[in-house]
DNA sequence: GTGAAAGCGCTAACAT
DNA sequence: ATGTTAGCGCTTTCAC
């Protein structure tokens, strides 16, 4: 169980730091993955004056050493630079790692498919390394639904978690747990405000939100902002765009200040109920030119009315590469698109976790923040 | 040799899908990698009736067998779905894989910077599988150089080659010899029209072009767009933006038929010259408003220009993602910049010639255009 | 607490 | 042309 545990040298590179002249790690690491001269297990247990047995014992900090062996161990892995043989390990390891991805369910052409694909690309990768993946989904309108998700990965007993976090105080608890079993994860999309996450991949919303605004007003003279939103039946739940759409309004009183914005609440499943608040909303404003965003995925509702009413006198920015916004994109019922790549984001998440078991590196960077791709019908085709 | 030879089942999967019913296949493929019951040299060389070493024989085809063994084990491989354990190969290996990357030399902060970083990202990946990248740069502007880059690439017999072409002729030369070597190569940032790579990473120039055109233009009434471009010293070179200057120059046309396109050359190597030129460009204009491209990296040079100069009445778009450039659209003058992730073309590059040689599979797609991502002062910041 | 030894699946040198 | 065998570096019993 090394990697998990704490006094492991790999899990705890600062003991490396330790003993190690920075110098003479940059040769080592340099080298010693492959080429010729390697240090050897055996060469430390020789040196050590103990046997291979012994040292992979203190390797894998699994006890049942005296503290002076160990320490001797120690320290002439510091002077040998010894660094395992991965492959040897591997070959020889009859350990079975598993990774479980908690992200929320989803149908065909949604936003949390491409999440989906991203846990594919990352599976390609971990199942290099003998490392399994498990997605487990939940509602993401339930907290039961995602409670029972959590109970599942913790009675798999993972080696590592990816989780998308929709559900806040649950999470906290959950990788609270995560934590006290030392089992290390990654969040995805959204993070919340505990600090024991290996890795953080996702989009910097608040900024989102502020590009976002930017794009659409585009230097016009614009009077009236529709934000149009969701309304959510459930409550409870932390809602993923509030921190964009601040970022959204902020810029508008910052660069409009005499702008006005206005909330239209549609509902995602009464086509009649949708159509009915939209016709309201062009009937109440007398602006010819109207302005239009939505702050979540599904910007393929506004140009799905404009394409039956035939309105081409707006200018609409939405998030993310759902196929139907694409195609909004391409017949000019979406002006723009603020996407970004959340199956990158989950592919990291596990490369991130599969570095971190078999190289007992952690990432480069704790928090993540991918970029913001602007899309329009010319250069939306060679996205993804 | 293998991954080279014609012969060697795993660098022709041909044979492989020949005689693997597909079924079994894709059950096969999901577990091989790694999950329990992996079917071993050692299960085929019982079930073939032979040993071991004749099984590697024909793995790598390295003859020394007879047709008849050869045949039987070959049919026994695929009715088994036997895949190689390639930690057990590398770790029995003494290969010394070498993969060689031919890019332009450059100074700090140029275009081909951010190439070199991909690399070293690539290099971290092959490292992993024992292989080693090495390097080789050559004067963009001077032929010796890279006729002397690509003789030395061939006296070091890499298993692999990245090259970013930019002498066709001798280009063509080369990967020639390359392919009569059975060298596998991959194109970074433009290919040739031979056949033979192995994959392309790069931009889809000419698309470029027409998506500049479009933010640059923005809607406005364009009736002059200015292209402002390096002067070239050295001939018989390909000028790596022609494409791109087309697509620019269909898509005034097609959207302003009577826009006038104005060329203006540069000197990036004599700054007085350069500010005679623009300033040449201003006094000529009577437009208050200037619409300005350059098609390569150099936006810059009109920045320092405008900043200079203190001129704030122009739009002005260009490419890539120097440091340089990312000042002047933060500073506002730059509009916008259109840029390509060009540190994974070659990052890409790298792991589809690992994947080939250690997995012997070929990337799933021989032509991958990279996305083009459009850069304002409010993402550029989360860019890389 | 520690060491010895038997593999993991493959490669390559050496016999035959 | 084919079989045998000694490793590659590490993990994991099983003795002591």
């Amino acid at each position: 169980m090394c990697g998990n545990g704490k006094n492991c040298i790999f899990g705890n590179p600062k003991i490396i730091d330790t003993f190690v002249p920075l110098y003479i790690r940059a040769a080592v690491a340099r080298f010693i993955m492959h080429e010729g001269n390697k240090v050897t297990i055996n060469d430390v247990a020789k040196a050590a004056g103990v046997s291979k047995g012994t040292v992979d014992r203190v390797l894998h900090d699994r006890g049942e050493v005296s503290a002076k062996s160990k320490e001797k161990i120690l320290k002439v892995i510091a002077e040998l630079g010894y660094r395992p043989n991965f492959y040897a390990s591997i070959l020889a390891s009859k350990k079975n790692y598993l990774i479980s991805c908690i992200i929320p369910e989803f149908n065909d052409g949604e936003f949390w498919e491409l999440t989906e694909k991203g846990i594919d690309q990352g599976k390609e990768y971990s199942g290099r390394f003998g490392i399994s993946i498990e997605p487990v989904m939940y509602d993401q309108y339930d907290l039961e639904s995602f409670q029972r998700a959590c109970a599942k990965v913790l009675a798999s007993e993972p080696s590592g978690v990816v989780i998308a976090p929709m559900f806040r105080n649950e999470t906290l608890k959950f990788v609270k747990e995560l934590s006290d079993r030392n089992v290390p994860y990654v969040y995805i999309d959204s993070k919340l405000e505990d600090d024991g996450y290996l890795a953080y991949y996702g989009m910097p919303m608040y900024q989102s939100g502020y590009l976002c605004a930017d794009i659409l007003t585009d230097g016009h003279p614009v009077r009236k902002v529709h934000i149009i939103r969701i309304a959510r039946d459930k409550r409870g739940l932390s809602d993923p765009t509030v921190t964009r759409r601040t970022g959204l309004i902020d810029y508008i009183s910052e660069h409009y200040p005499d702008c006005v914005i206005e909330n239209t609440f549609i509902d995602p499943k009464d086509k009649a109920a949708r159509y009915g608040k939209l016709d309201e909303l062009f009937r109440n404003d007398p602006d010819p030119w109207k302005y239009i965003v939505m702050c979540n995925s599904r910007v393929h509702f506004v140009a799905d009315y404009l394409r039956d009413r035939n309105i081409r006198t707006c200018r609409v920015i939405g998030f993310d590469v759902l196929e139907k916004n694409l195609s909004a994109l391409r017949d000019g019922y979406v002006q723009a698109l603020i996407a970004q790549h959340s199956d990158r984001q989950a592919a990291a998440a596990i490369t991130a976790l599969t570095d971190y078991l078999i190289l007992h590196e952690g990432p480069a960077k704790k928090d993540n923040y991918t970029q913001m791709d602007i899309l329009n019908r010319y250069n939306c085709d060679y996205y993804i």
